[in-house]
DNA sequence: GCCGTGCCAAATGTGCACATTTTTATTTTT
DNA sequence: AAAAATAAAAATGTGCACATTTGGCACGGC
């Protein structure tokens, strides 16, 4: 028994979190399929990192509804129906009424001033055509709204809702017109200017109403993307013991 | 070697859900003192069960923000600050005025009658003096408004929200006046059958407003509850290897 | 007398070896 | 031959044995 120094016990909170952050941006960007399922031992084979690690991440995930956990049949890319997406904007659209009413008591010169200068970043990327950064400052555009109240706990649920939808559109919405109208956004500020809570609510409201009208009525049944390994590619694996599971 | 059959692997999720609900009832009735460390070697001992499983039950409650958790230091009661109490009651405000925005332009006779029938029942509590009934009853007034969008998003919000400013209620809110006054949810509903969305959210905000000027001002600093296999005595333990940890 | 240093006990984190459940493939029966 | 039944294979869930880290405490130095 030559005591068998194991090296299990590593204790590397970097390593969850970089397969937790590798997961999710591959969630977010829309490179994992709906209805995708994703097993542990692959995965534990790709990132080169423990089955139990894994699963924590899938769990962790799972816990913020990113994943659809099943009991005893593993964790798969949730494949929203259109109603949810209909539900998760609903909720978008509900928690902006509320930012709005409680914006219009607070609105200074200065936040004016900061959402006007977005609106101009906006114009500017829509009008050199840059659709990425137009995405990109479109969604930024309600976060700033809501991060004007400070109130860490209203981004948090502001950010939960925007990754949701974003995982959503890659599904339903045409990628074209994903973005949201700069003029709407600049009717929410000019409401805004004028301290006109029915009209930001109202103008708010259109604006949502005009996004969802945009998602796609057929249930496309998402196929199972294949090849996991191809997708986690960029991503280096932690340890020297991924093969590559060519088929 | 007589083939130890190991009483391992039982798959019994609820236990789980044993465990789990017995901590958050006790969190939720302010039981657990803000600061209480629950250290998992106890707890499993006190439940009788794994190590393992109270520590999955732990990781569950901390993702949610009931718990905090420190690595390598385990979990604590959280201790929030005034203003973490503040913010969590924003919250609430801002999201209810989102759900008031959106409730006006959907409010049927049916609604208004659930509604008026529950505000009867608060008033017939709060006559007879339950108090018990009545702070129950004035959080399910707020349960009521969101759940009348038929919207589980909104919903788990809100759960979340209501959960957690239950537990910071223990911390720093007189016991005595607790309950959100009837007249004030009485006015939200006249307004609602208005359909005046200004005077609603008006109202709903200076009704928020009232309960978070009743908070206490001073941080009392909230000491350990010790003695936690008391806390958790009303629970039948389920396994027998729990001893009584008395001291 | 007080602060820095090093050891010891306790609690948390992790990998692994199983048990259990699910899924798939094969066989048998009507 | 199709469907039900059965067995094998794979994937998930769990307890346990460690390793690692943290906190406290004694000892010694300034």
């Amino acid at each position: 028994m030559a005591m068998r120094a194991q090296r299990i016990g590593k204790a590397n909170p970097a390593e969850d979190e970089a397969v937790y952050q590798a997961i999710l941006r591959a969630l977010l960007e829309g490179k994992l399929k709906a209805g995708t399922k994703l097993a542990e031992t692959p995965l534990a084979d790709i990132f080169g990192v423990s089955r139990e690690r894994i699963r924590k991440v899938l769990h962790r995930l799972g816990a913020e509804r990113r994943l659809e956990m099943i009991p005893n049949r593993g964790a798969r890319v949730p494949r929203p129906t259109l109603d949810d997406v209909r539900r998760v904007y609903e909720a978008h659209r509900v928690l902006e009424a509320g930012v709005l009413s409680q914006l219009v008591l607070r609105v200074d010169d200065l936040l004016l001033a900061r959402l006007d200068a977005h609106l101009a970043e906006e114009r500017a990327a829509a009008q050199r055509g840059d659709r990425a950064t137009s995405v990109r400052l479109s969604g930024a555009f309600h976060v700033h709204l809501v991060e004007a109240l400070g109130n860490p706990e209203l981004s948090r649920m502001l950010g939960d809702l925007l990754s949701r939808s974003s995982v959503m559109v890659s599904v339903y919405e045409p990628a074209a017109q994903s973005i949201c109208a700069v003029d709407e956004h600049g009717a929410i500020v000019a409401a805004l200017r004028d301290r006109d809570l029915l009209r930001a609510i109202a103008v708010s409201r259109e604006h949502f109403l005009h996004v969802e009208g945009r998602l796609r009525l057929d249930e496309h049944g998402a196929s199972e993307s294949e090849n996991l390994a191809a997708i986690f590619a960029p991503v280096k694996p932690l340890r020297r013991k991924a093969r590559s599971a060519q088929s």
